[in-house]
This record gives C-alpha cells, sequence and structure tokens, in this order.
DNA sequence: AGTGAGATGGCCT
DNA sequence: GGCCATCTCACTA
C-alpha cells in the first residue's frame, strides 16, 4: 500500500482524525522488521484556539516544537513522568494541530479462545502503543511520509461513517468546555478501543 | 465493577 | 510547586 502523503496531512485536523482510523501505523524493528498495526482511536487537538492543546495560545516550547512542523511528522511527548503519547502532526506550520493516537489493533492478533490477557491488548490506550511499538523522545518530530524513516503510516480504504464513533476526549477536564467538544473518534465495535 | 492512590519527570507559572 | 492528552495494582463489596 501506498504511504499517506503531505497532501492527506495538510487537511483539517478533525477530517484527518477521522481519515486515519483503519490506517496501517508501520514501526520498523532495530532488526529491520516492520510491526504493523490499525489505528482504531484518534483524538484531534486544534492548536491555537484549543484550551485542551499543549499549543493553545501559540506556546512555543522545547516540548511542542514538533507540533509546529509541517503536517505529516510525528510529535511525542512524555507524560506523567513514565509514559509517552504518539500524535500526528496535521495542517501547516502555522497551524500547530495534531491527531493524537489512542489506540490501534496489532495486525498479528489472534482472538483468544477464553478470556485476553492484558499482554494480548498491549495498545489499547495512548501510553500503551509508545509501550507496545517502543517510541520515545527519540522518535520525536519524525517524518511520517517515508520508508526510510522508523515510522510511517500507509494508506487504507475509507472507512463508511457508520463505522465511525464520535465522542468527547478523554483526560481534558482542565479545558473547561473544550473538554466536552467531539473530538474522540473511534472504529464502532472494535474491540482494541480504550476502554473508558 | 468500581474507586483510589502511587509511580515519576519534564514543563510551566 | 503544581499539574499533567496515563496505567496498574490494591482495595472495597
Amino acid at each position: 500500500m501506498p504511504l499517506l502523503t503531505q497532501d492527506f496531512y495538510s487537511q483539517d485536523t478533525k477530517k484527518v482524525a477521522k481519515l486515519l482510523l483503519g490506517k496501517i501505523l508501520c514501526r520498523r524493528e532495530a532488526e529491520g522488521h516492520v510491526t504493523k498495526s490499525r489505528i482504531v482511536e484518534t483524538e484531534a487537538y486544534l492548536g491555537l484556539k484549543d484550551p485542551a492543546a499543549h499549543t493553545f495560545g501559540d506556546r512555543r516550547t522545547q516540548r511542542t516544537k514538533a507540533m509546529y512542523l509541517d503536517g505529516g511528522h510525528a510529535y511525542i511527548y512524555m507524560i506523567y513522568g513514565m509514559y509517552f503519547c504518539l500524535n500526528v502532526v496535521t495542517r501547516t506550520t502555522e497551524h500547530p494541530e495534531a491527531v493524537l493516537l489512542r489506540a490501534v489493533e496489532p495486525l498479528d492478533f489472534v482472538m483468544p479462545r477464553k478470556k485476553p490477557s492484558k499482554t494480548q491488548l498491549p495498545a489499547n490506550g495512548p501510553g500503551k502503543i509508545c509501550r507496545y511499538l517502543e517510541l520515545t523522545k527519540n522518535e520525536d518530530g519524525l517524518s511520517l511520509m517515508t520508508k526510510k524513516s522508523v515510522l510511517w503510516i500507509e494508506n487504507a480504504e475509507d472507512l463508511p461513517s457508520k463505522e465511525i464513533v464520535t465522542a468527547k476526549r478523554i483526560g481534558v477536564d482542565y479545558a473547561g468546555d473544550a473538554a466536552n467538544w467531539p473530538l474522540r473518534f473511534y472504529i464502532r465495535d472494535n474491540l482494541h478501543v480504550s476502554k473508558k
């Protein structure tokens, strides 16, 4: 499958967040093997005018530098001192916006016969994605638009809109009314979506 | 099944 | 010093 290009990532952030559902996140391991996962849950962060976004009010800091790159780069930051979260930067340098990846479905996943264990559902949360794919600050700012990178996203067929559920974002209660904005998207009935 | 605390560090005022 | 775009485990019942 072809990679998603600059044109794709430059679009409206909310649109990109929806379109990313079902697309294939690819991670090249140290040995050259490529781990592939399907994106099943995302959240849009609308930059300058979004109180929940790190770039709210145009705050340019060391941490948010990658958000000011063109669309199609990774923004990875540390949270709670021990986890990392992976975002896809959208739009252009004047619009520091991004899509948080909240959950992916490992493509070699096999439905267990009995009860699923925690280790069989390893990437159903933003911190768990980075733990699963071993992503850290080292990968912050990397391009997602070339296979020469260690991280990229391949295209896949767009999902029908009835398979997409829209909801409030998680963990942003501090952001006032913005906490209620419908900017979280996930694939209906997908087993790998993060739990409430 | 539901609640609560602790881990742990960088960023921001 | 306080607050996080989180996760896990221990505790109640």
